[in-house]
DNA sequence: TTTGTGACTATAAAACTAATCGGTCACAAG
DNA sequence: CTTGTGACCGATTAGTTTTATAGTCACAAA
């Protein structure tokens, strides 16, 4: 066996899946990288913040931008667990789950470009060449937008005729200028009404 | 009186409003940027196509970026043209009109981009630095789906609960990535459903 | 007055060079 | 086997200099 142990999920990834020093050039990163800005952080300072060389970060990861990858990943899913927690409440009906959703995934974005804009330069530019960690935060975001419908529908609140599979895709082109981080940007100006306007249009479209 | 008689409506023109010349820049610049695009031509080539010294040209618009303006306002309108064209035809439902509606700006804007892209990329830039040109655009499609919303709801086709500058709002801001060009182009992926898709959702949430 | 220009400047973009950085590899130590 | 590195190469990038260009102005001809 002449390949080395590869990660479960992730490609571009080197050397033992779960081990310390990876954690470390995460950590590491993670700090740099807000700090200073994706482009103004160089692998030997990541080496050196940990303390090796920077060829020694090549056993774990693949490029720099793997690194960026993992960095980015990390970031999504912080507004991925923001708004799960923001939707998984007990006796919340559809309708105020859905609200929840499309408040909290704006609400937690704009929140990262103003507080970590160096983080969220890099999740636009992942978006913009639609990294994985892009598409695996898209995913969650729309399997949570299927999974309020299937409720809604079931419960009665939310109508039954047009398929599933149409509604969840044209929800989620409608939320897609506030959900990608590539788009958010030029969305800014509409922070503000954006999360009671388009949720009342699409609660209406919902309506059975 | 010193000030020069200035154009009716846009600013940053100088010199008679209607001129011989100021036509001739236009047309020379229309040509220019749409062939070697806004950055790669100068404004001594322009003077040069028409004839004349670049000193001149200044006695008609008070930049190059005004001339550009001009050249994005062209473009824009045509866009418009195109709606409007699409959805003034008699015995039309609202439901249809504004499913043309849809169907046309997202259409004209793709087809601007993939056969004049010169022209699209001054657009673009025009609605990232927001010029008057393109707010009028944008004011203008606003203006369509409010006087189809409005229609609609009179016949007793569309819901008249909500409030029609709500309405009109939200349904702006859903056609927002494909409207404006700056956002149009990060959508292209889904410019194949995304008419069927965002007018089904929205003429659901209209129903009354 | 209106039409038109060459000469000028300050700024921005090319062009070029030097340094830096991402990434690899052979090799060493435990 | 795993852990770890210095030396090296090609491609970017940073820094500088040089060139081109946007925009002004004083002035001239009709």
């Amino acid at each position: 066996m002449n390949q080395p142990s590869k990660s479960s999920s992730s490609p571009s990834l080197r050397g033992p899946a779960d081990h310390d020093i990876r954690d470390q050039i995460v950590a590491a990163a993670n700090e740099h990288f807000s700090q200073y800005g994706y482009g103004k952080t160089t692998v030997s300072d990541l080496a050196k913040a940990i303390g090796f060389s920077k060829a020694y970060i090549y056993k774990f990861f693949d490029s720099k931008q793997a690194i960026g990858e993992a960095i980015c990943a990390n970031c999504l899913a912080e507004i991925v667990a923001a708004v799960e927690q923001a939707i998984n409440v007990e006796d919340l009906s559809p309708t105020e789950r859905f609200r929840r959703l499309v408040k909290t995934v704006i609400a937690t974005g704009v929140n990262l470009f103003f507080n970590d804009r160096k983080l969220y330069d890099i999740a636009a530019f992942a978006a913009s060449e639609s990294w994985p960690s892009t598409q695996a935060y898209d995913a969650q975001i729309k399997r949570f937008v299927a999974q309020i419908v299937r409720e809604g529908r079931e419960i009665g609140e939310f109508e039954r005729k047009t398929p599933l599979d149409e509604t969840v895709e044209a929800i989620h082109l409608a939320l897609r200028p506030f959900v990608n981080p590539l788009l958010l940007q030029y969305n800014l100006d509409f922070v503000e009404e954006a999360p009671t306007l388009t949720s009342n249009l699409i609660l209406r479209s919902l309506m059975p």
